[in-house]
DNA sequence: TTTTAAATGTGATGTAGGTCACATGCCCTT
DNA sequence: AAGGGCATGTGACCTACATCACATTTAAAA
């Protein structure tokens, strides 16, 4: 599917704008292509533009003082991803964001989202929406993270997204659960 | 300050509205009055409303099946709470709001947040705000959660809002920190 | 003012998960 | 085809925090 399609049917889902309004929303978007591996975002860097994923996979981590890796999104097509933090607050970053695997998105940046946002009032109760579902789905991971054990959250992340299974590496899974990667390895033995 | 006043101050911080606008909006809220103790969302109850606390101190949280309690939120004067999750998907509750003390509230309901969201470009600015402050401060929350240890918690926590050391009983405390209380208890002897 | 319940402190003991160390296996590059 | 670096498995040991138990202090209610 074309990256306009891919779009288009993603915002149709949450709100309604017309074929020329689309467009004009659209030619706000860069599309731009990334090897495995490669680095989007370095903390540190100034944050211009959130990414909407048209296929790949991306992880956004921060890195502590100890070096550890902690992941706070996998996105995959038609997840939305940046340090929003910064974005939001024109900070640096404190967080990266780099490629699990090749990948293709579209770039929009915050003055565009707020221009679009402020010129067309379904887009803003789009975007609405969309940190609407982000926010929710961050207070189930934090209680998920408060009330479960390894194992559960786990089964709960396979369960809730079993693509990333066989796209991501058990080490990522970890930094994802908050858990060592030893420990991750040794939940799937012996049916423990 | 006045109920309209303290919305008004509020809401001016975010987003532009004439004195008729923000009447307007303002006549959707209805004023309610709680006791310390009183419960206003219950766990399995339809939820139909979302809360702007204008004095006194709220909690939302979650009952496990062991009937341990995790704190999602503490809400003081201007913070908004609800069960937002069941609120925008026309769930049933999973979570209970409580008044940690006697407490002034504006209760708005989902649909009316959603009509003048509708009717006011300016107010569904105000509430895409609203939510990606939330969005950032629970990543916030989350990325604590895997990296710091319960000390450091429980200091980022009174560093940031320090009124709640007076206010809120520690037990609720260390249900916010995602800690025993008998853990908690433990940190601030012998500047461990 | 007395009674009852909630909040807090503190010891003893258990455990999930962390850390360190090293071996093996797999994929990517030259 | 060979080499180098990730990714993964696994043992040994350690630690932060949980749980249980009971004492004590504080606050609310009758």
């Amino acid at each position: 599917m074309e990256a306009l399609e891919v779009l288009k049917t993603h915002i149709a889902k949450t709100t309604i704008l017309t074929d020329e309004q689309f467009d004009y929303v659209f030619a706000h978007f860069k599309h731009q292509s990334f090897k495995k591996g490669q680095n989007i975002i370095t903390a540190g860097d100034q944050v211009n533009c959130e990414y909407f994923v048209l296929s790949g996979c991306l992880k956004s981590f921060y890195i502590n003082d100890d070096l550890k890796m902690f992941i706070l999104q996998f996105a995959m097509s038609t997840w939305w991803a940046s340090d929003f933090n910064a974005l939001y607050s024109h900070s640096k970053a404190t967080i990266n964001l780099d490629c699990i695997t090749d990948a293709e998105v579209l770039c929009l940046s915050n003055d565009d989202r707020e221009k679009i946002c402020g010129e067309l009032h379904p887009m803003e109760y789009f975007f609405r929406w969309r940190t609407n579902k982000g926010y929710v789905a961050s207070q189930k991971r934090l209680l998920s993270m408060m009330n479960n054990d390894a194992k559960s959250r786990y089964e709960e992340l396979l369960n809730l997204y079993p693509e990333l299974y066989n796209i991501v590496p058990k080490n990522l899974i970890a930094a994802y659960l908050g858990v060592s990667r030893e420990t991750l390895s040794r939940l799937y033995q012996s049916g423990k």
